[in-house]
DNA sequence: CTGAAAGCGCTTACAG
DNA sequence: CTGAAAGCGCTTACAG
């Protein structure tokens, strides 16, 4: 790294309330009202003010006000480090958006990646121990214990994409239930009465319920929930493992996310088995592999807009008024009917 | 939204410097020399006060330091959101990792995103214009009067996967000069003669400068830059387009993008070309569109690590020292040697 | 409609 | 090693 001294440091002035005040003969007190649409000012002058300070570049000293309001106008996002390690983590496009919708509240966006080493020693985050932010948005489950530390902060809290059962946190989740239970009645009307589950039921709580939602449909159905036809897709750490097709086949599966469809298809296609004619598959997420498979996979859109959307309002409001309570929040997701699925005609393979 | 107020808010008091140095009858300068780790305090004293601050959950108010430093410990990350459209755009996994590398060094990242209304109409970043970054880092090339009016501001700037000529800013880039010219080096050393190159070359700099480097391979080995071998992948927006094979076909291309390449696979096989037998295919960026396509890819990693780490180092140094220049620093990728590409054996296809 | 006064919680330069 | 004093730039409650 080479350093040259050629530039100058720029030397714009930092301009303030003081010196915009000292312009038009008034006090700091009648800039600050101005300046903030207050009451207080009269309109003549107020606007003389506005446009001064526009000309002059100034730019509020958020420090100072922070100070004084004891607010930091900044909303904190807390992911943990293992969420990102994947390029494809959808965890990325919700954050940008959270952060873009917090930007139109008047909020800026922190992000905090947890290590997790702090995660483990129950080290509270960096944005918090400096009182850098009002609130905290957790993006993605965290360790119980973390949690539980988590919930002892004086800063309004909301849990995204999961929930604590038997805590009353706020929480926005997808309806993995609905949704789940939706797509399976979808799979049903279309004639198929032997359907499958792809996805490790006791992994994380959202698998867990888009298996249940499937089971509810079942139930509705009078059909029957066989064992063989579900299949486990990870390991107990989430880790995506390899896995084999019922020797008894259904003629259709409901796989708990795309990129485990997207194998699904794969291997139904190895093993001779054409999609949708044979088999028909649905999944979650509208991720990038719902699009790069053959056949492109009917799937779940988790709704990211609006979840966000709520997200927001709802720990602005907090932060506004911090006995707010909102409990869990679900958002349903949209089903997006691509070539995977096909109506049921014959009834046997 | 159903609003509950069972909770009570959390008592928790926020415990400042003045009632530690109550605690032991010693001034707010002790406590705050004691905290901060500065010279002007007993040994024993300070481990006390430290102590004693752990014990209260005592946190630093940022505010109040930074009104009297003038620094917010805080970096802006600032992306255009036409870069954050796409849900596979690898700038999120760069600035997760810029943000995980500024809490290392004392700071958090705000990330903000450049919607293009702002952007045409000359609108500074709102964390910009409330003080609440020290120095800023842009994500991506951004319209050029943007930058323009950019560069008039008064804290670091730092121009990351970009760079812009006549200007003397910062900027860190990936080395797609050098490396277009290693891997298509690679080819001809491969016995590979009649190479072709799959972008649109006068769409960004980075594809034209992959370009400059192919080009500068086939000249040094005397290769002939064959027109008809130069296919477009994208119009002038940047939007993927359509193209088609060329009626002589090379042995050997090179792609812009993993993702342009994963088409021109495709496009391949269907046209009965075998990959990597009878045609060899590198690309750029080791994204997922490298590993999900059959053959994997040949690709060049952009080493985000070291480009994340660079920019995080210099941004620091230059809040620490606005007089500090760098100019452009290019950080070379890595080859992954994946199934594409084979030792071209006979002469003809 | 306007402003004097107080104060938010630190840090820094200086004196002892 | 310790601390009194000043001050960073705002906002707020209050008086006129």
């Amino acid at each position: 790294m080479s350093k040259k001294d050629i530039r100058e440091p720029k030397k714009r002035i930092e301009v303030n309330m003081k010196q915009i005040a000292e312009i038009f003969d008034v006090s700091i007190v009648t800039v600050s009202k101005a300046l903030n649409d207050k009451d207080g000012v009269g309109d003549e002058l107020r606007e003389k003010i506005k446009q001064k300070a526009e000309e002059l570049g100034y730019r509020v000293n958020i420090a100072a006000r922070s100070l004084k309001t004891r607010k930091s106008y900044n909303i904190g996002i807390l992911i943990a480090n293992r969420y990102v390690e994947s390029q494809e983590s959808y965890y990325f496009s919700i954050s940008s958006e959270i952060v873009k919708r917090l930007n139109t509240e008047g909020y800026s966006g922190i992000i905090e990646i947890l290590l997790s080493e702090d995660e483990e020693r129950l080290i509270l985050p960096n944005m918090y121990n400096e009182q850098k932010v009002d609130g905290l948005i957790v993006l993605g489950q965290l360790e119980e214990d973390y949690l539980k530390k988590l919930e002892t902060i004086d800063i309004p809290l909301l849990y995204m994409d999961f929930y604590v059962s038997f805590s009353n946190a706020d929480s926005i989740v997808i309806d993995n239930f609905f949704s789940s239970y939706e797509v399976t009645h979808l799979l049903i009307e279309k004639g198929h009465e032997r359907i499958g589950f792809v996805g490790n039921i006791s992994s994380t709580s959202s698998i867990q319920d888009r298996f249940l939602g499937f089971y509810k449909a079942l139930l509705e159905n009078h059909l029957p929930l066989n064992n063989d036809y579900i299949i486990s897709d990870r390991d107990g750490l989430g880790k995506l493992i390899d896995f084999n097709l019922p020797s008894n086949m259904p003629t259709a599966f409901v796989a708990n996310c795309d990129q485990t469809a997207y194998k699904l298809i794969k291997k139904l296609k190895e093993g001779n088995y054409k999609v949708p004619e044979e088999v028909s598959v649905v999944s979650f997420d509208n991720s990038i592999f719902s699009t790069i498979s053959e056949p492109q996979i009917t799937t779940i859109d988790n709704n990211i807009k609006q979840m966000v959307e709520t997200a927001s309002k709802i720990i602005v409001k907090k932060i506004k008024n911090p006995k707010l309570t909102y409990g869990r929040i679900f958002i349903k997701g949209k089903t997006i009917i691509r070539d995977s699925t096909k109506i049921r005609l014959g009834n046997n393979l």
